[in-house]
DNA sequence: ATGCCCACGACACGTGGA
């Protein structure tokens, strides 16, 4: 069966209520990672997502960070909050079962963290953020299930990620320490679902709302899928729903979709 | 060299985002 599985960071999911279920709509996408909730559990608007015809996790937080799964089919066995650090209680991670009809498989909603500025203690807690999720995900791939890492990874991977590479030297998104953990992460075995299947430059995923970065598409690519193995098997096309960036009251982010053929297992 | 814009909290501007 084709399923579609996506990644958004609404940038305040009560503030983009109305596109994004008017996007869910339009995508038709099975399962949806959202970040950057920006309310606590209760707050969630919970009603309006069910009644679209979704099932929800929901790992939420006030202010700032949040993070949710949204799925067509049921979603079990719900982990909230990265493992390996019990006094971080950002809510960057949230991990779930997806039963579809024949076959489980294994999703994660990730929001990881920006880590600017540099100097501060916000570089070292994105680095062992990386760290912590290199070691939780070593543990998952040994299932050799199908595992699909959706996010806003804040890595722009490679220059070619980024309208100008010089504007992003200073950057934690752009650092070496930052892209050599990207690259580990991505060694333990996982493929980059854009990069399975276009090795275009200028397929971007965000757009700063300052100084008309959209209208120059002046962009970087940090939202992400990483697939395992038996995920990345699967994979048949990748989609960056870029028109999403010009509508009114938009987020800075757009989605990235991956649709994938799934044999009962 | 810096701010531009946007969201939040509980209303004024400080914090955070990337």
């Amino acid at each position: 069966m084709l399923v579609t599985i996506a990644t958004f960071n609404v940038n305040s999911v009560r503030q983009r209520l109305d596109a994004l279920i008017a996007w869910l709509g339009e995508s038709k996408a099975d399962i949806v990672c959202l970040q950057e909730l920006k309310c606590e559990d209760h707050a969630f608007p919970r009603q309006a997502i069910e009644d679209a015809g979704y099932h929800l996790a929901v790992h939420g937080q006030k202010t700032f960070n949040g993070v949710a799964i949204l799925s067509k089919f049921p979603i079990d066995d719900v982990l909230a909050g990265l493992p390996g650090d019990a006094e971080d209680q950002q809510a960057r991670y949230l991990e779930a079962v997806i039963s579809l009809p024949g076959r489980a498989i294994r999703v994660a909603s990730i929001y990881l963290p920006n880590g600017n500025p540099l100097g501060s203690d916000k570089f070292p807690y994105k680095l062992g953020w990386m760290k912590r999720l290199h070691t939780h995900v070593q543990g998952l791939l040994l299932h050799e299930d199908p595992l699909i890492l959706a996010g806003d990874y804040n890595v722009i991977p490679e220059d070619r990620d980024c309208r100008d590479p010089a504007a992003w030297t200073n950057d934690a998104l752009a650092q070496p320490e930052s892209r050599q953990a990207w690259r580990a992460l991505t060694h333990l075995g996982l493929t980059e679902a854009l990069r399975a299947i276009s090795d275009d430059a200028g397929r971007y995923t965000f757009w700063d709302y300052q100084a008309g970065a959209w209208q120059r598409d002046n962009g970087i690519r940090i939202d992400h899928l990483l697939l395992s193995p038996q995920a990345a098997d699967s994979l048949r096309g990748v989609r960056i729903d870029k028109h999403v960036r010009g509508r009114e009251k938009p987020s800075d982010h757009v989605p990235v979709l991956a649709q994938f053929e799934f044999a009962a297992a």
